[in-house]
DNA sequence: AACAATACGGAACCGTGTTCCGTTTAGCAA
DNA sequence: TTGCTAAACGGAACACGGTTCCGTATTGTT
């Protein structure tokens, strides 16, 4: 580690504005923002987004980061936390639904086939699918749910459920993957 | 009924060529064929598709209308040869499934809030969730499952896990999907 | 055969992602 | 300070797909 290549501090200065621009969008225009109104309010041109963030996807990772970590990070605190790891699993795929409904299009962004998304998906799953598998197996282990299920499809699954969560106050993604956790018992 | 105002021929012959194009395009390259596509496969101009099918969720409900009817129909089939309720939804939701799962992107385009797929929405919402419903209810007055599902919500439920299901080897919709219907009992 | 209504084709337009290259700027060394 | 070079920038240009529009062709009728 430490062995960046000494970027220009104009490039670190317009990395930060893009990733604040960024956010912003992603609030109100979903992760599907066009690229010249990220560049524009970031206050650069295209190709700065580009030379940056070589694919939407290294954008969104770069965006949600943090949060990512923090879900992934909360695993093996709720199992040590709790009596049941079946109520872990419930409450980390809670923790999980709540960053994606917040986030318009993300779940669905994470699901496309898309070339671009590539990073994304694989992002999102070598971080979260070992954790998703490790509170799976305790369960499993004690006895509350039964076997069988991937942890890759069950974080899939998840996912899915909350596309279009965001806009359609007829839909309960909560309610169906609270169902679906349910389901798992034995 | 019978009283379309008398179409020309050419216009019904061209109706029918679209069709078949797009069935072919759709199995092909998914539901998001590009028009020009089928405009070519079909051998007529992009305007004639805009002509006869003004959105393409009119295109792709005219192409998926008998399978939709069809499952439709089966409902109370179901409902009638089972003294199970819930086993008569569980056989339902898998023809749906069934039927989504077959058609690449179409269950990505069933939840899409893209204004051009309103029809789309509209049309399998209408004609599929009262179906969902009278099995709802029929199990919940049989006591095997528990109120308080929105047949809206179970179908875009399903609809959702559905999606990406043909172009991902390890992801398994149906499991899912089952896991789903089992959490809804008692 | 002439005519009106209907339908057709595809060029043109628009929005968006992506690339490319001439220009600018940061950092360094004389 | 002043050059100089590599790094970085900006945005025009291109690619691509959806959508519109209008001059032309076809149908059916009188």
């Amino acid at each position: 580690m430490g062995n960046q290549p000494k970027k220009r501090a104009d490039a670190r200065r317009n990395e930060v504005s893009l990733l604040d621009a960024a956010a912003a969008a992603f609030v109100t225009s979903g992760v599907d923002a066009p690229v010249r109104d990220i560049a524009a309010k970031a206050g650069v041109g295209v190709g700065t987004i580009y030379r940056h963030f070589p694919t939407r996807a290294d954008l969104i990772v770069a965006v949600y980061r943090h949060q990512v970590e923090a879900c992934a990070e909360a695993g093996p605190i709720l199992l040590a936390g709790n009596s049941s790891p079946h109520k872990a699993l419930a409450e980390w795929i809670d923790l999980f639904v709540d960053f994606l409904v917040t986030k318009h299009g993300l779940a669905g962004a994470l699901q496309s086939d898309n070339a671009a998304f590539q990073t994304l998906h694989a992002y999102f799953l070598d971080r979260l699918v070992p954790v998703c598998g490790q509170l799976l197996d305790a369960a499993v282990a004690a006895g509350e749910i039964k076997a069988g299920l991937q942890p890759v499809t069950l974080m899939r699954g998840v996912g899915n459920l909350c596309i279009g969560a965001s806009n359609n106050p007829d839909y309960n993604a909560r309610q169906l993957v609270d169902l679906l956790i349910a389901g798992l018992r034995h």
